[in-house]
DNA sequence: GGGTGATTGACAGCATACTGATAATCAGTA
DNA sequence: TACTGATTATCAGTATGCTGTCAATCACCC
């Protein structure tokens, strides 16, 4: 079993959000890798409405929609109509999100390293290049493709 | 965002999903991959019961409960009383579910040479050498770790 | 032989993810 | 301008995964 890439991609996954949530939730703070990723991009492109949000992540964008609902119900951003398309709902991160992403930032940092702690510095850096150019490769693959701006 | 490991996480496991579906589905079957890896594991080690078969492919033993239920209610495997443990059930694959897993083998293998299809086949073994080595090491820190037999 | 701690399977509840469908709207064309 | 096709958000439904909890049962130790 332990040499189908499939059946590890769950397992390093797996390992990869209880991870996250321990971290982050030893450090006093509530957020799951999905929220953490979503705000990020939506930090770095204020404005968006919900599908582009969920390019730039490679979210699905029913996901999205759930996701969304919760940060805003914790006032970590802001759900507004559009100005001219009155399909689309413009989101912002608000002062209290971008805080809480400056905070939780160390606990998220540690979680990345535990993450590939099993590698020496050189295998990790090879591990991680050799992970994204996989994805890349199938990035069109998945009903949610990344997107980029 | 892709140079975190849990992102690329997040989205290696999205892909291998969609593949193993799309590939499976194009076969004719109806079979997701965690459905599959439990079938796997029971073959290999009949009679055990649902904690046992989590342990041996690291799943929940909630999770368990539900992925047992719908194989059982489609009669590809079997849930009997333990002779002597009266908490436990003990688990049989049935001669349909052998039968499946032999007829799907083949997408299920093309689906794991899709997911890699980025990478030239030097490249994939080491991907999948660095893969299992940091699973390995942390394979204590989620809830539901490996448990071999 | 009785009490204690661990184990098995189950439950409710929450958060991803996907499928397929829908209504509302937009944009480009006939 | 009317039509067509694409896009935005949402909905119902299914399947993982996790947290925490519970009753029933077991195994071990005093």
């Amino acid at each position: 079993m332990s040499d189908k890439p499939g059946f590890l991609a769950r397992r390093f996954q797996q390992i990869a959000v209880a991870v996250f949530h321990a971290e982050v939730a030893a450090a006093g703070f509530d957020l799951t890798p999905v929220q953490y990723s979503a705000l990020t991009a939506l930090r770095a492109h204020p404005g968006v409405d919900q599908a582009t949000l969920a390019g730039l992540i490679a979210f699905d964008r029913t996901t999205m929609g759930g996701v969304v609902d919760r940060l805003a119900q914790r006032g970590l951003l802001t759900r507004k109509p559009h100005p001219t398309d009155r399909r689309a709902r413009t989101l912002e991160i608000t002062a209290a999100g971008a805080d809480l992403l400056d905070r939780v930032e160390p606990a998220v940092q540690r979680a990345q390293e535990i993450m590939v702690s099993g590698l020496d510095a050189a295998e990790a850096a090879e591990f991680l290049r050799l992970l994204r150019k996989a994805v890349e490769g199938c990035n069109a693959l998945s009903r949610a493709p990344l997107t980029p701006a």
